[in-house]
DNA sequence: AGATTGATTTTGACAGTGTCAACATGTTGT
DNA sequence: ACAACATGTTGACACTGTCAAAATCAATCT
């Protein structure tokens, strides 16, 4: 049994360092400063070291993004367990707020989120299951507001979460011209947002 | 003066060369295709030859952007021109449409447009004044939708902007489940949007 | 126990990148 | 014609991702 106090193993998790590295690098410099040498690097390992765990920097990139996904449906979810006795418009609005809220502390790791990956054909299961849970959770909280209505408003959830992905995009990349506060575009266009929901369709 | 026919000066206009390989790379291969000594190959140039022209890669990336603006306002433009004769509402509508086919035509270069610089403290002005006129563009069509009421609309622009961004970057990204097929997702979300607009606010 | 197996890690190499300095070339103005 | 200047080339540097071969350690099997 490896000891804990002294340098364990060959390293002990260079799986999870190097994905807490990345994460780091992402979160402070930005996604153009990943590296994956870098990574290995904080994780006081060779350059070669992730050949192991990540084929290819891609993949770390990969399993960053699913826990990224992770972190932002929990966040999504407590926002909603806040709202919980609320009625299902302020319930929604509260979670866009979440999902703002969210880009706007992790810029790094949401565009990272909602990227294109290089090709790589197969990308890893563990990121395709977070996206997918992601989806979910805000499907619920629009249907819970359009009702149980025919259809199931797929549509109207991919209204939701253009505007709050929209919103949240020009606010990371400083696009709204400067009178602009984000708070009041947030709040504002998230105000329309169950209306626009119940209306024609 | 330079003959034409022969190989001319130099190179003769290595600058053009440069952006125009540059956006041909990026609308083939995608924004992560781009290589500064690949442009000055297909420019039939040395590797070091670009830095008369651009200072840094990142440079010429922006001048590239800035084209890409200005393609952008005159296809928004064109659209609006069509609709010239329709309601302010459906003409908003057109726009949006036309926002939307712009970034599925270009998306190498919509993503580059919508992307915060590396740093570079001063982005050219040439970026700047084409960013500036996107705006206006999309305020001036918004602006006609709400009628000259009190307050310049800046906010519903900023709603608007954010909706057919959003809209474009998940498809662009291939961020819409399956089942969703584009054009439904965008003429349903945009045909909430002049409602959305004159609701409260 | 002692040897073998297997998983990790390191070292060294390769091609490719952006940027820089020194040099070569052509154009232009006087 | 000559000097000044803009433009393009060569070669170098540090950096990147990826790979193959060698080294190291943990666990397992007699």
């Amino acid at each position: 049994m490896p000891r804990k106090s002294a340098k364990p193993y060959h390293h002990g998790g260079l799986r999870e360092a190097l994905v807490e590295a990345g994460t780091l690098l992402i979160e402070e410099a930005g996604l153009s400063a990943f590296t994956l040498r870098e990574c290995a690097r904080r994780a006081g390992v060779s350059h070669a070291a992730p050949k192991n765990h990540f084929a290819t920097a891609e993949d770390l990139l990969a399993e960053i993004a699913a826990r990224g996904y992770e972190r932002f449906v929990a966040s999504l979810g407590k926002a909603a367990d806040r709202a919980a006795d609320q009625s299902p418009d302020t319930r929604l609005i509260a979670m866009g707020q979440a999902y703002v809220a969210f880009a706007r502390a992790h810029p790094g790791v949401y565009g990272l989120m909602f990227r294109t990956m290089k090709d790589h054909a197969v990308t890893s299961g563990h990121l395709d299951d977070a996206k997918r849970a992601a989806w979910v959770q805000l499907h619920d909280g629009v249907a819970a507001v359009i009702g149980p209505g025919r259809g199931d408003g797929a549509v109207k959830s991919a209204h939701v979460w253009a505007l709050v992905h929209g919103i949240a995009s020009l606010i990371i990349d400083k696009r709204l011209p400067p009178p602009l506060v984000p708070a009041v575009v947030i709040s504002e266009s998230l105000a329309s947002l169950p209306a626009a929901l119940r209306s024609v369709g």
